[in-house]
DNA sequence: TTGAAAGCGCTAACAT
DNA sequence: ATGTTAGCGCTTTCAA
């Protein structure tokens, strides 16, 4: 078996409550201390985070629940959230939860009973309960890229309408009237294709219903979706996806009816992943200040796991257009 | 607080043991297990699982550690693992190692502390050193997309050697003789580069040591590795990049000496990522039956923990060549 | 079948 | 400054 605190006190000729103290670095005689740290160091002893959770002390673990990990997006953030987690010296437990109510509860629940000292819920975290719930027990608990105005829970997030609005913007500069859009149930898919509606209206131009399309499950039928919406009587000439992946999907539904991007259909992502850089071609997106979210995320969280909290706030940073080639002008200036 | 055994035992009017015991399916009176599990009910008990992992009993929890969580393929292997993990009741501690032996160690020891059950290491995991150690200890281990011939521990792997193998044959006999190859230092990349001299040898092609290139930090530097190999006075006309990523850089690379692919130069990529998919052009790649593999290293982990583990394996699961745009053949018959 | 009690490794009064 | 001791919530002998 690993040494124990009773195998360091008797090596090192003290008492456990001695040990305990040079542990937690409170006054201990420096003699004794040089003892304690002899015999840990020849035992190599390591105290047992079990042990020492179960009298009330952290188990500098959080919880990170995530839509899904091999998104390339949520794989992204979820680097960004364990760095900074490390140096504050925490793991993660990272999982994921597929928009899936039921096992975003289920999910929870099993990290209470692990004793993680909080939450970090990114995405498209859908139960609002189990968050009032949490709240309520007092667990720590921040919001990642989403929130919940009728929560009240700190969260940091991109300006998700801004970035919807912007890239409708972008699209209308360049002549487009017919401008369909493709989002998730998730509510910053909600903002953006709000910030979208804004822009049509802003600029006078009409929003048809059947120029929206929602899925849930964003590769699953994305391209289906994709394909149904250029598929109409009077096609949009261009496509706002919420995501990268999504607009990926329609660059292929496009494809499988021989438009050419951007000169048939303009598309634009979201999110700015390694994807759409490789794309071809290259994705005209969103890019989100993924790392600076992250760090404060955790900061955040872990502020309140130290008791430190001031007040909730609610973080949202400016996203950042990026053209690239996959939108051009309409009507096309260079037909091929 | 939560409420505790006691609790229960209280509401329910039997004695702490009888609680414990219907919380571990041990023979019970089937009056009192209805009483225990009413008052369970009703106080909406949930045991604790740093409690009972202090008795010796498991956490059920996997520390799982790979070299970069953003990297969409080791992304897409966390998702799979995580999956079975969850079938399995299991959750996953995910660390990021960066291919650093010291974080390896660090990592390592810190889940010690934290009492995981056992471990897997994914990628190019270093430190055979802490494999080792772990193996002496007894705590449950095994290795994900690499293997280590000296040490005796279970991994379940691509065959690199014939994926190296394969992609380099498909370029020869598309008429290349020039054929560079760039990679990682981690072993998987290792025993692609010996596929690929393998055949090169078996066709009679020559290897030049400025046809090699090797990285250790992919994407940062990979473009500019593919540059230096693009930029010899007698450049190859094929390119194996160890993995999508350096593929992808190594696309960037050739477009920044306006070469077109596959017309100027072939790149082959490994792994079948996402970004495979959706690069311009299409990536030809080497699949890895990444579901199956991930499916079977967290059944042998557990296999171990719960000390069934027969004897210790090595699998090794067969790659699959997937053609796609990026490799032509040459010379050249469409000469743009 | 069930209860009493010791113990897992550590923390934190309380004493000295 | 340091030792003694009572828990933390659970498992598991050992008795009854």
């Amino acid at each position: 078996m690993r040494p124990t605190i009773y195998d360091v006190a008797k090596e090192a000729g003290v008492s456990i409550a001695t040990v305990s103290y040079v542990l937690n670095n409170q006054k201990v005689g420096k003699k004794s201390k040089e003892k304690v740290l002899k015999a840990m160091e020849k035992l190599n002893y390591k105290p047992s985070v079990l042990a020492s959770a179960l009298t009330g002390k952290r188990t500098t673990t959080i919880g990170f629940l995530l839509p899904d990990l091999a998104n390339p997006f949520v794989a992204e953030m979820a680097r960004r959230v364990e760095d900074r987690a490390l140096e504050r010296g925490f793991n993660l437990v990272i999982c994921s939860t597929d928009f899936n109510e039921e096992k975003e509860a289920r999910t929870i629940s099993l990290l209470k009973q692990k004793s993680v000292d909080g939450f970090i819920l990114a995405g498209g975290f859908k139960s609002v309960e189990v968050i009032r719930e949490l709240l309520q027990e007092q667990i720590p608990v921040v919001l990642l890229a989403e929130s919940h105005p009728s929560v009240s829970v700190s969260s940091v997030k991109v300006d998700d309408f801004a970035g919807g609005y912007e890239v409708t913007s972008h699209l209308i500069c360049l002549g487009h009237k017919k401008i369909a859009v493709i989002g998730e149930g998730a509510t910053s898919s909600q903002d953006r294709i709000r910030g979208y509606k804004q822009a049509m209206r802003d600029h006078g131009l009409e929003i048809g219903e059947d120029r929206i399309a929602l899925t849930d499950l964003s590769s699953e039928n994305g391209e289906h979706l994709a394909a149904e919406l250029l598929g109409v009587s009077d096609p949009p000439t261009a496509i706002f996806a919420c995501n990268d992946i999504l607009a990926i999907a329609t660059i292929f539904a496009a494809r499988e009816k021989e438009l050419s991007i951007p000169e048939d259909l303009s598309i634009a992502g979201f999110d700015n992943t390694l994807l759409s850089k490789s794309s071809d071609p290259p994705l005209t997106t969103v890019e989100q200040p993924i790392q600076d979210m992250c760090t404060q995320v955790v900061d955040l969280l872990i502020e309140e796991i130290e008791g430190k909290s001031k007040t909730k706030q609610r973080i949202v940073m400016l996203p950042q257009l990026i053209a690239r080639k996959s939108t051009g002008t309409y009507p096309s200036t260079n037909k091929v």
